[in-house]
RNA sequence: GCGAAAGUGGCGAAACGGCAGACGCGCUGCGCUUAGGACGCAGUCCCGUAAGGGGUGGGGGUUCGAGUCCCCCCUUUCGCACCA
């Protein structure tokens, strides 16, 4: 151990010693409890930012601390490695997209290593790799066997001048990102895995998940997936033996229906419109829409257009004939793709009848009496088009409607829909806003769809034993055309495994969200060339106790993992639904932006060019570019990115400050879901803590290790019993391990650090004390040294999963060989809190009268109600407030306050 | 528009319904230094010399006691957005 604090140099020597040794490297071992420590993994764009620095160092303290509390733990990591910037980089650069990949994978893995993350390095896996992507393919044919799979038309952005398809964010704005053309939307053929068939399961499930997810996640996958209740009605069109099927989930309310209105896409439509002399005016409208449809951005209004068709169909409760439109605001992808038009109880409904001056009919009037309805007085007359103002959309009691007249709301949608069940033109039903899951890329960087198609037999899937259909080493990346696949002639040309003539391949690929639903499981059992993973291995290691990863993630991957799960659950890998039990979603990384306005236009500067003045108070007053010493404005707190200038690169920060101080910083600036704000001044305030713990341990490890001053360190009571500031030390070491120990149970990583610090202080104090002993019996200074080694040890081992490489080096330091995790199968190294050690002797209960802070009372901890009671009213700064009135009453609440009530 | 979460010093943040602001940053003063983006010590919510008073976005409520629980409002952030 040097005297002084040299990061760079600890921490090589630790990361190599870890590797030397297998620190970090696992085996499923049933003899021992498991943890699994899960991170998200990265896309290999060649550089870590800080937000990934933030992700891997929660999941490394807690892979850390775990281990230390004595569990097995698997804490891996991999390439989410297909996708898009390497086709990017091929197309712009023409450089190959797997060595691009493969390039920047070993830059970063050299970036993990140097930050020190803990993981098990031989259980890496790579996405495009074919042993990996094999596996993405036999899914898809056990998919395929199970009908989970399924091929069908639809759009995607397509831009007309480079006849290419877009992905949604090369389209952003309605136009294609390189040529700025306007993007159309074109229908392909399609594969779709059918996650609509777990939605039930997927909604439900998440009762299961409610304590380790937040409310948040949970609260955005179940709109996403948007169980809804309601009913199917059919009404047969008149002069057809068509029947149009709706959905409602106001069945009530179909006595006040108006119209059966279609989306335009509705297949029924040109069946219904042969022979009508409306049918070409319909049909171009229809297409307008769906083109209207395409252009749309996302924030846009569009107004409710819709065209009569000149059809009607009969209402099945009333009889009644409806005219039959179409609508752009009705959806052809959710419910049936119809609705049956309600105006007076639906906001649309009634937006749609004012516009095109429909009669809008009541039934439904209100029967609460404590809630305010919706700014309208019950009318019974059954045209109320004149009088309404609003649609009137809460439940209440039924008129106008028939034999259902009087019932309220709740029960006649019950009633009705049994009614129509009964009746056979319908019946209550469930839908969902999920829809299935498109797969197919028309894209080269991915794992190729295993299919083929034959002249002669169809569409047939590749036999398990060809697996994997391996991605040629090349396409032509031109940027335009279809799939890069389908120009590569070898890669298309195949024989039919049915019927061995020529035959086709897919020249699809797979959407990367197929890659990073199971990588986990395969962790487990990275090697395997017989199946994805071994069941018995991943039994003992999955589910994932913790997982850690962006928010931005909320919903399609951890909806994705859930649905493929249960589908691996159905073809008997894995025996349970949900793959995560505990997830944690990390805050953004950002930082203070700066910047000088040229031209009407924002330039940014970075904040390590620019020096900060600030006020007396600590207010920032102004800042300069310190290249020019000239004013920029200080512009909003934003997220790290490349717009803003305001980035930090993790390399640079390590170089000047040590991947601990790094690490620390990061965790200990705010808790983990919160945003973290990027501070160079509070990095300084990090390396100081590791430096100031670092040089005690040195000044102390002479003295502990050196018996001249009075035998082995040991406690001897009857000194402990004279000293308190002895006492005092243990007391708060073992405050501190009982503090940490449960903070981290509840990945309170700021707090913790909070509590390091603490001791740290306690520990330069009893420090500072020592130097004044000049005199004192040997007994004294071995207890003293008992207490001290006691504390730093402590310090040392909860700090590690902070600052791993300087804990290691401190932990050596004090006399252990063999690094901190030596032994770790038969022995726990974290420290145990020992509860009476832990307790205050004298505690300082706050006195109030009132509720108001009036005094304090020094007093021993076990003090009981009564003495406090006492000891309150006798105070003599609390006599004061009480004199001269009626003591009401005495809250004593032991260990803790006294409160007075007076008149 | 709908839904969710959150508003605490100059800043990041702490606080089982029980002393608001732990810990850190910044700032101020002092010491040590030829010097310091080093180190050490002290101070740092507001008003007040003090005693004391006020203070957790605003207003109300429950309670002996509210940053914390309940209701209304304001603001911010996020998600969804014709989902019948």
């Amino acid at each position: 151990m040097d005297e002084k604090y040299y990061p760079e140099k600890i921490e090589e020597k630790w990361q190599k010693f870890w590797e030397e040794t297998r620190a970090f490297e696992v085996e499923a071992d049933s003899k021992r409890q498991k943890f699994y420590c899960l991170e998200m993994l990265p896309y290999p764009s060649g550089f870590l930012h800080m937000g990934h620095v933030r992700n891997y160092s929660i999941g490394d303290a807690l892979a850390w601390y775990k281990r230390l509390r004595g569990f097995n733990v698997l804490h891996p990591i991999g390439w989410d490695s297909f996708g898009q910037p390497a086709e990017q980089a091929a197309i712009k650069r023409n450089v190959n997209p797997r060595e691009w990949t493969e390039e920047n994978i070993t830059q970063m893995r050299r970036q993990f290593k140097r930050l020190g993350i803990s993981y098990d390095w031989r259980r890496e896996v790579a996405a495009h790799r074919p042993e990996y992507y094999k596996w993405d393919q036999w899914f898809f044919l056990k998919m395929y066997e199970r009908g989970l799979v399924y091929r069908r038309m639809s759009p995607v952005n397509w831009c007309p001048n480079e006849k290419t398809v877009l992905s949604n964010e090369q389209s952003s704005g309605g136009v294609c990102w390189r040529c700025g053309w306007a993007v159309e939307k074109k229908d392909l053929e399609q594969w779709f895995v059918r996650t609509t068939q777990y939605a039930e399961e997927l909604i439900a499930d998440m009762a299961e998940l409610e304590a380790g997810w937040p409310e948040r996640v949970l609260t955005m996958q179940r709109n996403w997936i948007a169980r809804s209740t309601g009913a199917f009605v059919d009404f047969p069109v008149k002069d057809s033996t068509e029947k149009i099927r709706v959905f409602t989930t106001r069945i009530d309310t179909i006595y006040g229906a108006n119209a059966i209105v279609l989306a335009p896409e509705h297949p029924s439509l040109a069946k219904l419109l042969e022979g009508s002399t409306l049918q070409a005016d319909i049909t171009r409208f229809a297409a307008r829409v769906r083109e209207g449809r395409a252009t749309l951005k996302p924030d846009e209004e569009v107004e409710k257009e819709g065209m009569n068709t000149g059809l009607f169909a009969t209402n099945p409760f009333s009889g009644e004939q409806l005219p039959v439109w179409v609508a752009n605001y009705v959806l052809m992808d959710y419910g049936a793709g119809a609705v049956m038009s309600v105006p007076a109880h639906d906001e649309r409904d009634f937006e749609f009848a004012q516009k095109y001056t429909l009669p809008i009919k009541q039934v439904i009037v209100p029967v609460t009496h404590d809630k305010e309805p919706s700014g309208f007085e019950p009318q019974l007359s059954e045209d109320v088009s004149t009088e309404m103002l609003n649609a009137m959309t809460d439940y209440g009691m039924l008129v106008n409607s028939g034999e259902w007249s009087a019932r309220l709301s709740q029960d006649a949608i019950t009633e009705m829909s049994a009614h129509a069940e009964k009746m056979n033109f319908g019946g209550a039903a469930v839908t969902y806003r999920l829809r299935d899951w498109g797969i197919s890329r028309q894209r080269f960087w991915g794992a190729p769809i295993p299919m083929v198609y034959c002249e002669t037999c169809g569409i047939v899937p590749i036999a398990e034993k060809d697996l994997p259909v391996e991605l040629p080493a090349s396409a032509e990346f031109t940027g335009t055309g279809e799939s890069p696949l389908a120009g590569v002639v070898e890669f298309v040309t195949t024989t039919c495994p049915k019927c061995s003539r020529p035959a086709r391949r897919d020249t699809d690929t797979m959407d990367t969200f197929v890659d990073s639903s199971w990588y986990f499981f395969r962790y487990c059992d990275p090697q395997n060339a017989d199946a994805p993973f071994d069941k018995e291995k991943a039994k003992y290691w999955t589910p994932v106790d913790q997982y850690i990863g962006g928010i931005e993630h909320a919903v399609m991957h951890l909806l994705y993992t859930r649905f493929w799960t249960k589908m691996m659950r159905d073809i008997g890998l894995v025996s349970f639904g949900e793959p995560v039990k505990n997830l944690l979603t990390q805050g953004m990384v950002v930082a203070e932006t700066f910047y000088r306005e040229d031209e009407g236009k924002r330039v940014y500067f970075n904040p390590a060019d620019v020096r900060v003045e600030r006020d007396a108070k600590g207010r920032i007053t102004s800042a300069v570019l310190i290249s020019d010493n000239r004013a920029v404005t200080v512009g909003d707190i934003e997220k790290m990115s490349k717009s803003t200038n305001n980035g930090v690169d993790p390399n640079e920060m390590i170089d000047a400050y040590g991947a601990d101080a790094v690490r620390v910083f990061t965790l200990f600036a705010a808790p983990p879901e919160n945003e973290l704000r990027w501070s160079e001044a509070g990095i300084d305030g990090a390396v100081r803590f590791l430096r100031r713990v670092y040089s005690m341990i040195w000044k102390w490890a002479d003295v502990l290790a050196n018996d001249s001053l009075g035998g082995t360190p040991q406690i001897n009571e009857t000194v402990l019993r004279n000293l308190p500031e002895l006492r005092r030390l243990r007391q708060m070491t073992h405050r501190t391990i009982a503090r940490v120990t449960t903070d981290f149970e509840r990945l309170h990583f700021n707090t913790s650090v909070a509590a390091l610090m603490e001791l740290m202080n306690a520990v330069g104090d009893f420090d500072a004390l020592q130097r004044e002993v000049t005199e004192a019996p040997p007994e004294y200074h071995a207890t003293a040294r008992f207490v001290m080694r006691e504390a730093l040890e402590a310090l040392v081992i909860m700090l590690a999963p902070f600052a791993p490489h300087a804990a290691e080096e401190m932990w050596a330091g004090l006399g252990h060989t063999g690094g901190i995790l030596r032994d770790a199968e038969t022995q726990a190294r974290w420290p145990q809190a020992d509860a009476v050690l832990a307790r205050k002797e004298e505690l300082e209960i706050p006195v109030q009268v009132n509720g108001k802070l009036r005094g304090r009372l020094r007093v021993a901890a076990e003090t009981g109600e009564e003495d406090l009671r006492q000891a309150a009213l006798a105070d003599e700064r609390v006599r004061g407030f009480i004199e001269g009135r009626d003591v009401v009453k005495v809250i004593v609440v032991p260990q803790r306050l006294v409160n007075i009530v007076v008149s």
